[in-house]
DNA sequence: TTGTATGCGTTATCAT
DNA sequence: ATGATAACGCATACAA
């Protein structure tokens, strides 16, 4: 790569001092015109470009956001959700004059935060996107070790509190009420629920709406959960089994998933019972998967605002950097209930 | 934020000088054993952590490479395909003491590759992965400047010459080649190929590759192409239609789409038309999206090596930078035909 | 073996 | 309004 530009290069070939470029490229007003525009000429005709290295050094800032993922399986960062995430965090931060570091930082038992605190300490990330999935320990310990270090951050899709923390949830109990209301208006009084073992705070609200509408309409007593081994489509799978082959009550008319891929395998064991759907029976998702178009029948889902939490949180952490706190710390972004034809 | 811990405050702490600090994090052997230990104490005590920004300023490199990708669509870093290459390139990146940063930057036609070069530029990226898509002009502006301006990067699917420039390829020939070859064993003979008004060079290669494998069993006459007018599921669903009811020409037993999306909506034709998957009409895709593992029938399709893109040219990046460049400039990375049931 | 001085590219604080 | 100088945190060449 070629040597770059610097900031002398230009004072030198303009014939001024370095401070005066440094006044042009800040737009200060107290600039004489001939020379602003000689200045501008010359910075135009090297290509400069101020290094956002010494920048920051000076200034204490890199002007970079962090989004940390933590997630167990090796892909994590092709996950969909992360994507969009990604995307919308991205769109932002460049409007805004940022740039966005993806990382997946490990946990180590003996220091669960380490990795984290690196990318704060080391590339000098001004603020992070974090979010921690699956269901493994070490998930406190880093937040909290992150709050102590003053560390300003949005969480997602968990609720916390502290000085330089947001959180940033996806309306889980609310999807899951809308969708379970939608079905009882359909007429539905033997709704259940697929959730999985592995559970995790989003999942935990997404079964509570479900159970609250259950109740408001006084169907608490017909609530039926039922729990994969895991968030495949071949636990989902087993989950409906169970559903339908219960000895002792009648199988439910209509099914909300905990996420799109349970319910993916649900309808295989649906039609393997020489079911229809949704006429026998109907059923919902979560997450709003790419596959959710185009499966048979197309899936109805509640899908979860990934993009704008991504846009939000960015904007969130500049708008704290640049001295303007927002008065809330956390909040729930609607999610959409997405009707097709599963339903 | 906390101030940072400097080299100094450890120098101080510790009673040395900051170069002997320096030379214990660097691993210099000419340290006195008992000055080490207590600097290395002290290090771990304060969470002393260099900052890479000064470190950067100094030896000229920010030891942080790009993922830059231009796709005109708003949520380009959403699709799994980018999503892929940045969980590559981020393993590797970390383990060799990288970082990734990701954008995605515009394209003017007054400069087209403007964005790009602000990365290199004012963040001091030392290489870049980049990927061209969509079909929108100024890709060949783009790649000439930023051959000019001497930077190190991978293109994507795409082949290019030039001093710092590598190329991965996805073997798109051999793919589709092989798909074709798969289709042709189980005695097809009428096999159309869907491809794409808005063709780019992958694509191409896919055609070629399917006209290579026909013209190799003597069936250069039976080769048939439509083309969808986008990469849409409707469009594949269109250019289906087309091939089912051509008066002058009996439909195909067998379909290669140009892409997984262009099958399934293909998919729905064939189904619509009351014919089944694979016994009257068989299909296979291109991609392998997480879809075409729960549509029904499963979809056959040829996976590009996304992930292992991104591995690689991470590693062919930082190879280069620690002055090590690889023989070979351009790579094809072998594609795998996944087997499922639409064939 | 250890400490001192200089420079990386920029900005802020002073004088002019 | 403009120009010189110091400092940001670190590494390197040098001197001790």
């Amino acid at each position: 790569m070629k040597p770059a530009v610097t900031i002398r290069d230009v004072a030198q070939a303009a014939g001024v001092s370095i401070q005066t470029v440094s006044n042009v490229m800040h737009g200060k007003p107290s600039v004489r015109a001939d020379l602003q525009s000689r200045v501008l000429d010359v910075i135009e005709q090297l290509g400069y470009y101020p290094s956002q290295a010494a920048q920051g050094l000076r200034q204490r800032a890199s002007h970079t956001l962090g989004f940390l993922v933590f997630d167990p399986s090796p892909r994590a960062l092709a996950d969909p959700v992360h994507g969009e995430v990604i995307a919308g965090m991205c769109d932002v931060a460049r409007t805004l004059g940022y740039n966005l570091l993806v990382d997946t930082p490990l946990i180590r038992p003996e220091a669960p935060a380490e990795h984290f605190l690196r990318l704060f300490r080391t590339r000098r990330v001004d603020a992070a996107v974090i979010t921690l999935s699956g269901r493994v320990g070490g998930h406190e310990e880093v937040i909290s070790e992150l709050i102590a270090a003053e560390i300003l951050f949005v969480l997602l899709e968990r609720e916390i509190v502290g000085d330089h923390v947001y959180c940033l949830l996806g309306a889980n109990y609310a999807g899951a009420y809308q969708a379970t209301q939608a079905m009882l208006e359909r007429g539905h009084t033997r709704i259940a629920f697929i959730d999985s073992l592995q559970m995790w705070p989003a999942v935990d609200q997404r079964l509570h709406g479900y159970i609250g509408a259950m109740e408001a309409h006084g169907l608490a007593d017909a609530v039926r959960v039922v729990s994969s081994i895991d968030w495949s489509a071949e636990g989902g799978a087993a989950a409906m089994r169970l559903l339908l082959e219960d000895g002792a009550l009648p199988p439910p008319t209509a099914v909300l998933a905990g996420n799109d891929l349970l319910a993916i395998g649900a309808m295989h064991t649906i039609r393997a019972a020489g079911l229809r759907i949704p006429e026998d029976l109907a059923i919902i998702g979560f997450d709003d998967f790419e596959f959710t178009r185009y499966v048979e029948p197309t899936l109805s889902t509640v899908r979860l605002p990934s993009y704008d939490m991504g846009r939000q949180a960015a904007q969130l952490l500049i708008q704290h950097l640049r001295g303007e706190p927002a008065t809330e710390r956390c909040f729930v972004l609607p999610t959409e209930l997405m009707l097709r034809r599963s339903i």
